[in-house]
DNA sequence: GAGCGTAGTTGAACACGTTCAAGAAGGGGC
DNA sequence: GCCCCTTCTTGAACGTGTTCAACTACGCTC
């Protein structure tokens, strides 16, 4: 018996080894196209004839454009979350490792703020697998809200324990809403949104520490609990 | 082919008279037709069959679709500041008040949940002037933020004079984190956004009724100061 | 009235995202 | 070899938002 190439391919993360070969030629000649000249320029005929295909056999793969943006979204999320693992190596105080995470994925999305606005308007939508409440994002928002549990984990400050259990999931909830101001800013090398973190991240910082004094208990229930009730 | 009958319509407002209407008959046939069947299925072929003139003369009068949808928004903000000026009209508890202005936020938009969402997508592009940051939402905007400062003025409770300053602002903010919410919002009825009104209301009273303290002083004054910086 | 310039109007044409019926490639089972 | 089935691939075709050169209607001055 001849061995062939192809592994025995059971059901593990390749389907078969042809289809999976040019869905990730179609998706790297798409991240690049999108990287090259954004979003709204980068037509599916554009992407089909520089990756050698039809323009049938991208929707073969892919459903839509939007599916394709999603492969970009992850190759940036990745980068950011990898980023931060070396960042977050070493324990520090919580507003450190905050500021860094933080200021790390703005510097992570710094190079496509361009056409960043183009694509986030898809994310927006909300039946969108792009939104990052989709269930489709789920992956990337859980590796994200992992993310952040390191950051509250390696950190050597107090917080309070009911807190900490959901800080994690709201400092992303942060982040995104940091990613939002990112995305309408204007300034040069969007300057304020560096400002925003520099600001927010001690900002945070003391209304965590402030959670752990009794008088704040009844507030900072209320939050947790209404945040609970409604995500 | 079908001629409306053109009355004078003596101009108050209008530029000119006849391109003025024409303007109204497109835009009032847009906004029926957005009500009726939302905003993908709406072609801009169908608006001008339906409103009696040729494609090209919609893009005279508005640079895209988009723009169409923009007197759509205004119209629903309209009957917002309409409906509170009537709930405002006498004075009541700051918690009152700012509930039940966000509250008929909410109920007035209830009817467009269903195609809210295509539209919020282009709202959340940067450039777009449905944005609510647009120089275009301006008016809406100033309306909106007037409608939350006579919340505020017209407020029994006491409220700290640095913070009241900025109060109407923050307010609106909130308003349109509930609507980012509301748009993914999927409970029935929308319930979860009411929910979210009903308990952030009295959350939001709190903070403020929080901030005359002394000791919160300079939290609040931190970030009063940074909301300055960056809006 | 004649001429002229601006405002208003038209519909064909363009490029795009997406669909689909049709075909090609590949790989077992006999 | 042959058949059959699944997976993969194609490109023409559809409907969309948008553009544009051409045309018409209107108000103005002389």
């Amino acid at each position: 018996m001849v061995r062939t190439v192809v592994e025995p391919a059971t059901s593990d993360t390749e389907p078969t080894a042809k289809g999976e070969q040019t869905r990730r030629l179609i998706v790297d000649t798409a991240v690049r196209l999108f990287g090259e000249q954004g979003y709204d320029k980068t037509t599916m005929r554009a992407i089909a004839t520089a990756a050698g295909v039809s323009v049938g056999n991208a929707y073969y793969y892919f459903p839509s454009k939007d599916h394709l943006v999603q492969a970009f979204y992850t190759t940036v999320q990745d980068a950011h979350a990898e980023a931060c693992e070396q960042l977050l190596a070493a324990p520090g105080t919580f507003v450190d490792r905050l500021r860094a995470a933080m200021l790390a994925g703005v510097e992570t999305m710094a190079p496509y703020h361009g056409f960043a606005g183009t694509f986030f308007k898809t994310a927006a939508e909300p039946g969108s697998p792009l939104s990052p409440f989709s269930a489709e994002s789920a992956p990337a928002r859980e590796r994200s809200v992992r993310m952040f549990r390191s950051v509250v984990d390696g950190a050597t400050t107090k917080i309070d324990p009911e807190l900490r259990a959901e800080l994690p999931e709201l400092l992303w909830l942060a982040q995104m809403g940091v990613t939002l101001y990112w995305v309408h800013d204007t300034s040069p090398g969007q300057e304020k949104t560096r400002l925003l973190v520099e600001r927010s991240a001690p900002l945070i910082d003391r209304l965590v520490a402030m959670s752990r004094f009794r008088m704040f208990k009844p507030v900072t229930r209320e939050i947790l609990s209404l945040y609970r009730l409604l995500r």
